[in-house]
DNA sequence: AAACGCCTCAACCGCATCCCT
DNA sequence: TAGGGATGCGGTTGAGGCGTT
């Protein structure tokens, strides 16, 4: 399956910014006929462009229903959770952002997002924070018990860790930024329902972490209850570590209610010791 | 006023994925 | 099922604006 060559490379077409005129062609041919078939439209509409610089502009740019002008406090907000959860997945965050387009929540955040955590001592992009390392791993510690509990491989419990400090780091942005609240503001997801999204969920074994809503003073931590019925010396790491290479999971044993495996810690410590 | 550096963002590029035949 | 065109997506580029020296 090839890379088709693009109309893109053939010679003649203009590229750069766009005129006016350009403009007006592409919006009135799309207003009276409406937009798909990209390779065929520019020679339709009399453009001497690409098929793709005219998605492209009609898209980003001229699109009757994009919203202009600054991000809102709380759209930015609603940029880092979302961020924070999927990465540089653009067009999902786009997809909760009516109006603004994947292209440029990509220049927000490599201009002025980005550096937010990091200002912070957080480095979203890197597996762990930068500065409060140590001490994120003290409230951890807790977690590094389990490891016994769980027969969990090291690796795999690090890939837990990894996961609560995302959530952490959700959590540091309400707390500590102060930033108003979002439709989209994440608690801790159950991990068995992230199964199929992308970093850095999709290969976690078996713990659940997440927030209680009625008291977001601690995160709590459990195994997860099906797992707390498997027997036979099969730990529920390496049950679900081996089903990850696959779609297809296997079939879960009967969910008791969790009991003695579940852990609470109080995260608040972590988050006055940030404050400036 | 000119030179320089930084920032922003529209646009491009190349690869991935979808979808039709 | 494979091939190939169409479209989507994320990373990158570069022109232009703006502030500073």
């Amino acid at each position: 399956m090839g890379r088709s060559p693009s109309s893109c490379d053939e010679i003649a077409l203009k590229r750069g910014p766009w005129t006016l005129e350009e403009d007006e062609k592409l919006v009135s041919f799309i207003t009276k006929y409406g937009y798909g078939r990209w390779r065929a439209l520019p020679q339709l509409a009399g453009l001497n462009r690409c098929g793709k610089s005219c998605r492209l502009r009609w898209t980003n740019y001229l699109r009757p229903d994009i919203k202009r002008g600054k991000f809102s406090q709380e759209e930015q907000q609603t940029i880092l959770n979302l961020h924070s959860i999927h990465g540089n997945k653009w067009s999902v965050i786009a997809s909760h952002l009516p109006g603004r387009t994947d292209n440029e929540i990509k220049n927000l955040w490599n201009t002025h997002l980005r550096k937010k955590p990091i200002q912070m001592g957080f480095d979203p992009m890197t597996p762990m924070p930068t500065i409060y390392k140590n001490t994120l791993y003290s409230h951890l510690h807790p977690l590094l018990n389990l490891q016994n509990l769980l027969h969990f491989d090291l690796p795999l419990l690090e890939h837990q860790l990894e996961a609560l400090q995302m959530a952490t780091l959700q959590e540091y942005l309400h707390h500590v930024l102060q930033l108003p609240i979002s439709p989209f503001t994440p608690t801790f997801r159950p991990l068995q329902h992230n199964r199929n999204m992308s970093f850095p969920f999709a290969h976690l074994p078996d713990l659940e972490v997440y927030g209680v809503s009625d008291d977001p003073t601690s995160t709590v931590v459990h195994r997860r209850p099906d797992m707390a019925a498997v027997s036979g010396g099969q730990s529920g790491a390496s049950m679900w570590a081996s089903s990850s290479s696959s779609n297809a999971l296997p079939p879960l044993p009967p969910v008791e209610a969790p009991s003695a495996d579940v852990l609470i810690f109080d995260d608040y410590s972590f988050f006055s010791e940030m404050d400036p």
